[in-house]
DNA sequence: TTGAAAGCGCTAACAA
DNA sequence: TTGTTAGCGCTTTCAA
């Protein structure tokens, strides 16, 4: 399917032998200029890429990447998904993508076949994934680099990036404190993902700096799903004392609330606010817009792949993490509260 | 990275040569159950996995099908491409995923240095890449199996699905004009997506066969954007002879026209009925929620999946198209017209 | 600094 | 029906 010239056709091109041009290929030293020169010239006109199937077969590399992803929210996994292509790319590899449903019960099994039967040079793992410890344990067995993004915990010495859930969550919550509210409702994002936690904790952090009291009638369980942010809004707002500003752990979750509280004829923002996090498409096609949390997705999607090649190629020293900020985006859910 | 066992091994411990696994491995006729056995035992019994990238090299194949896209729509994108995977994992391909710009000028040279680069057995396209004929002259000359999502045309005798988005548009338009709306607004797609013709020529063809006059002035240009949405929406809105219902080409431009509804304090669908196309998540995440078209996308990128591996093996026939009926999902943003 | 030859794991061609 | 041998295109010995 490649074009069909080899490496043997440079080398008599240049006139030299195939190894000087393998040499120069993969920038080996101990080359003079001349010959460099030469080999560049004869792969210039003869327009020779390098097979990287027989090259894969020699060195046992494929320079192909492969996201494992098991994640309902498209957004979020394209996202990551061309954020490692793009790095990927550039530093001359593929990417091969592998989705799988977390709730299966033969997940481990499914993905032990799929690596056997899919030579690669390095895993990306996605949310829940990233918390696997099977598929960890099994990554570390077969001796196959990972990286993970936003892992709640940091394991076998392996690289991973993450936002700062935290640290946004707490942004938010003062964000809503300085717009004076004090009944803040919080709905917390499927038990399975460890953002649930850093964002609960960031959420009650803030709390806990302004001396508000973390009243727990405000807290409902969420899923991340649209569903449960209806479900959960329908708690909330059928209390008696009822929250002046909902945060919704993601998006979805937020979009539910506003669609309750439409229903109830409660006007967001004059009634109630209503935050969400992700950034994503709902959030700015409902109306009012939703103010939420913007991850740098993309990015992460990009360190972890570069991450994941330096630990391949084993050639550059690289922090085993990165934490980055988040940043809040505030739209027209959101306003002062009239009490 | 993959294990370590090879050919050899199997067959000195089947007792039998190399060449009989190999035939045992890929199915070849002409060996006797006895040796078949032996061998099967063998392979279970080392855990053999055979090597993709000798076996590609030899047989200058990769097993690697490649989805290239280039289309704002996560949800679309995403399940196209599970539906890909779904079919090509079962027959033994995986799938390697290259995201483009339609809009960059150097798309094409950018495809092929990817495709130089990258050797794989096939090539998906999806919208609006589809109907990209420098990129289709791009593939026939270096001879890579392609099959098409949606395209606007059969070219080059290859490949494609499609699902029947004429007819769709025409029943919604016919359901709409059950509702008793006459006066029903049309908002068009990009116009670089072939959907876009499609659709609204169902459009068209309801109107025509329940003799309603076809007034220019419903007919609004969209882009596919939320945006683009609003603002056909608000012109649409703007004028004296306001449709009461409004049917735009995709979900993200329903929701903006929705918004905009409900900033000009139209009560949906009491005084507006909304109509969207693809059934994307924002169209169930809004309230009231969007009355759409569900194409069968997952099914889409399985048998476009089916039909290259088809082309690739070159050993079935199989039909060289395949068009799919899509189904209506009627929600909350359609009622009866009241006047 | 360069090159010849061996071989990665597999399959195609040919021979037995 | 089965096995032997060559070689896919490249990189890695190891020798010059």
């Amino acid at each position: 399917m490649n074009s069909k010239v080899t490496i043997r056709e440079v080398a008599a091109l240049a006139g030299v032998s195939v190894k000087t041009v393998s040499r120069v290929l993969n920038k080996e030293p101990n080359v003079r200029p001349i010959m460099q020169d030469k080999v560049n010239s004869a792969v210039a006109q003869l327009n020779f890429k390098p097979n990287p199937q027989a090259r894969g077969l020699r060195g046992n590399k494929t320079f192909i990447l492969t996201l494992l992803y098991s994640n309902p929210n498209p957004d979020y996994i394209l996202e990551i998904q061309n954020g490692a292509m793009a790095q990927g790319n550039a530093e001359g590899y593929n990417l091969q993508i592998f989705p799988c449903d977390h709730k299966d019960e033969n997940i481990i099994e499914t993905i032990r076949t799929f690596l056997d039967a899919s030579p690669q040079d390095g895993v990306i793992l996605t949310l829940p994934l990233s918390d696997n410890h099977q598929l960890i344990e099994l990554l570390e067995n077969k001796d196959i680099p990972y990286t993970r993004i936003s892992p709640l915990h940091s394991e076998h010495n392996s690289p991973f990036v993450g936002s700062d859930d935290q640290k946004a969550a707490y942004d938010m919550t003062k964000y809503l404190i300085s717009l004076g509210h004090t009944d803040i409702g919080f709905i917390k994002g499927h038990p399975d993902h460890s953002d649930t936690d850093k964002r609960y904790a960031g959420y009650k952090q803030a709390l806990k700096e302004y001396n508000i009291y973390l009243n727990e009638q405000l807290i409902k369980q969420g899923l991340f799903t649209f569903e449960s942010g209806e479900d959960c809004a329908r708690q909330l707002l059928a209390q008696e004392h009822k929250p002046s500003a909902i945060f919704a752990s993601n998006d979805c979750m937020a979009a539910g609330v506003l669609k309750v509280s439409k229903q109830l004829n409660l006007a967001v923002p004059a009634d109630l606010t209503i935050a969400g996090y992700d950034d994503t498409s709902v959030s700015q096609q409902v109306w009012p817009a939703i103010t939420t949390v913007k991850q740098p997705i993309h990015l992460l999607g990009q360190i972890a792949t570069q991450k994941l090649i330096c630990k391949i190629k084993q050639n550059t020293w690289d922090e085993i993490k990165s934490i980055f900020e988040c940043e809040l985006v505030i739209r027209d859910s959101s306003s002062i509260c009239k009490n």
